[in-house]
DNA sequence: CTGTTAGCGCCTTCAA
DNA sequence: TTGAAGGCGCTAACAG
């Protein structure tokens, strides 16, 4: 009754070897039909290709990528799928369309402890080979020697050794802080991204030196850990809106960032932008959402995106290319940045 | 030079060979280290281990999934991503996290005649087994006997034999039609989106019912197929605004669409929402940032997501499931919608 | 406790 | 023109 071995084709997955037995050829006689290979009889092909088509038999794309090295299909690497690698995503789905690639993209999901190297690990785990070529986005590691091109978007360490892309995030940091001492703003405070990512880095020096160039000393006690994401930034940004001192403007390392700190303002009962400013960092869609709708500084993601597969197809093609891409940031203003009402409160 | 073959380890990948090679024991003896099986000497497992570090092994999925059938792998299947499928990946995602299986996207990126039946085409490239179960966003076909598990959002005809997960789409219709009445309007034509998707035909539905309730006939000529595309959609927006009697609203089918009327409103010279009201369907993120924000039935995508891996994984454990889930809608009036201002222009 | 043998589904020599 | 044999990296029986 439950004889869902192989006996019977029709239960479970159709294999080359169903085919071969039902068209009354070899099982390498089936390969040569299904890759176009010459040295089959057009009477033998015709009839093969008639069993495929009836059994509906398709290539493992496991069983093949073990065998063969050409697989056809690029990667992406992802820790999870937020705003911003989903952005990433569709700039590369556009870019890789008609290429003749498919897209795989891998979210490890990893949480805690072995978060930190997930990019090896996955990509250890694909390359052998169900891709033919990878793209990393925000690797937390060197990811050295790989058997396969890799690009990586938004790296550990800038542009070091393999093919990266980026934004220019020192700029925009520049950008964003201008904004806020423009409207009068002096205490202002920076909720840094992930420390083992460059970008956070490069954001957080922006800042420091858009402050310097204006002659405000960075006040440390304002510099705090957001890691890029909303929940821990909107408990961090709790602690910072409730001090003596407090901030009359945020700028969040990102997006997510910068939407904990409108949660924790709102919970602490501080308007924005009456009371307070906040700007981002990216512009993913849905910075545009939120209550005020969020000033941020726009990175171009979908471009990011397509660059990046545009380089990665080329290193595939075996043709040279440049290093490193870097793409520049705009500033977008919108509703959650405002005039510094008076120098600060309590004082 | 280039002997790039398994003969030196470093060279290329890293294989269960390698390990059990410099480990100096046998092959299967590592793979029983690796998951975590016992019957192994202490000593020997810490060997092992040790080497396994030092490598940076990873097993490789695709040979391991060949052999074991379970991978702890669920796919998610999707034409292409786009705002549509990645916000459900974001759900999905969410939901997924900590549940101790890995994401896996795959887009086919088929474009033109090999087009529909791209989820079949999937399905068995990956089913046998790279993945444990799988999540089918907007399937064109019936899908019918899949060796693995599978969950489909928003398939082609509504809730028949796999399990489904979708929104109310004719009552998010209804709202939406229901809202340009209100508003005065009665010439409100329809761009319709993919003939194969029961969520297009009960977009349709909806419209047709919600303008008979209100005593309106039915006009086929303001009935145009959009595809669910932007430029499909702009192109035929296009002769539907220049009409004589043209509408003064449209209701598209999905943002996507609606996006395209925007657009081609903006070419013909009409102001939206002063000369043209415009409603959207699904609510992606993007549908905020358009000029001006769009009006929009919303659809809980991420909810979508989420529940279509609860099911999921729920069917994984072997249990069983509700076959299919329905999600409200709610209508998000934002800027593209006004009150029509006269009867119809040119009469 | 360890290693040998087999085979997952496919593709590639190489003989027949 | 076709088929038999071998092997990709791994795991599941068994045998030693």
């Amino acid at each position: 009754m439950d004889s869902a071995l192989g006996t019977r084709p029709g239960a479970g997955r159709v294999t080359i070897g169903d085919v071969a037995r039902v068209a009354g050829v070899s099982i390498p006689t089936v390969s040569k039909v299904i890759n176009q290979r010459d040295g089959v009889a057009p009477a033998t092909m015709l009839r093969v290709q008639q069993v495929v088509e009836d059994l509906g038999y398709e290539t493992s794309l496991v069983a093949r990528s073990l065998r063969s090295s050409r697989t056809g299909v690029v990667g992406i690497l992802v820790p999870e799928f937020e705003p911003f690698s989903t952005e990433l995503l569709r700039g590369i789905s556009r870019a890789a369309t008609g290429t003749g690639y498919e897209l795989l993209a891998y979210a490890g999901l990893m949480t805690g402890a072995d978060r930190p190297g997930w990019e090896r690990r996955s990509l250890s785990r694909l390359s052998g080979t169900l891709i033919d070529g990878a793209i990393v986005v925000t690797p937390t590691t060197a990811l050295s020697s790989s058997s396969i091109p890799v690009v990586a978007i938004d790296p550990h360490t800038g542009p070091e050794g393999h093919a990266t892309v980026d934004a220019d995030n020192e700029a925009g940091a520049v950008q964003a802080v201008e904004h806020l001492l423009a409207l009068g703003h002096t205490r202002i405070a920076h909720l840094q991204g992930r420390a083992d990512l460059a970008s956070a880095q490069l954001r957080a020096a922006g800042y420091r030196s858009a402050l310097t160039a204006a002659g405000i000393p960075v006040d440390e006690c304002l510099l705090r850990d957001g890691g890029y994401q909303e929940d821990q930034s909107a408990a961090v940004a709790r602690e910072l809106l409730t001090l003596d001192d407090r901030p009359t403007a945020v700028f969040a390392a990102n997006d997510s960032s910068a939407i904990g700190v409108l949660r924790a303002a709102a919970e602490v009962g501080l308007r924005v932008p009456e009371d307070l400013s906040v700007v981002g960092f990216d512009d993913v869609p849905q910075a545009s959402t939120t209550t005020p709708p969020l000033t941020t500084v726009s990175q171009p993601l979908a471009e990011l995106g397509s660059h990046a597969v545009q380089m990665l197809l080329t290193m595939l093609r075996g043709e040279p290319t440049t290093d490193h891409v870097r793409l520049p940031t705009t500033l977008r203003v919108r509703a959650s940045t405002g005039p510094a009402q008076r120098p600060a409160p309590g004082r």
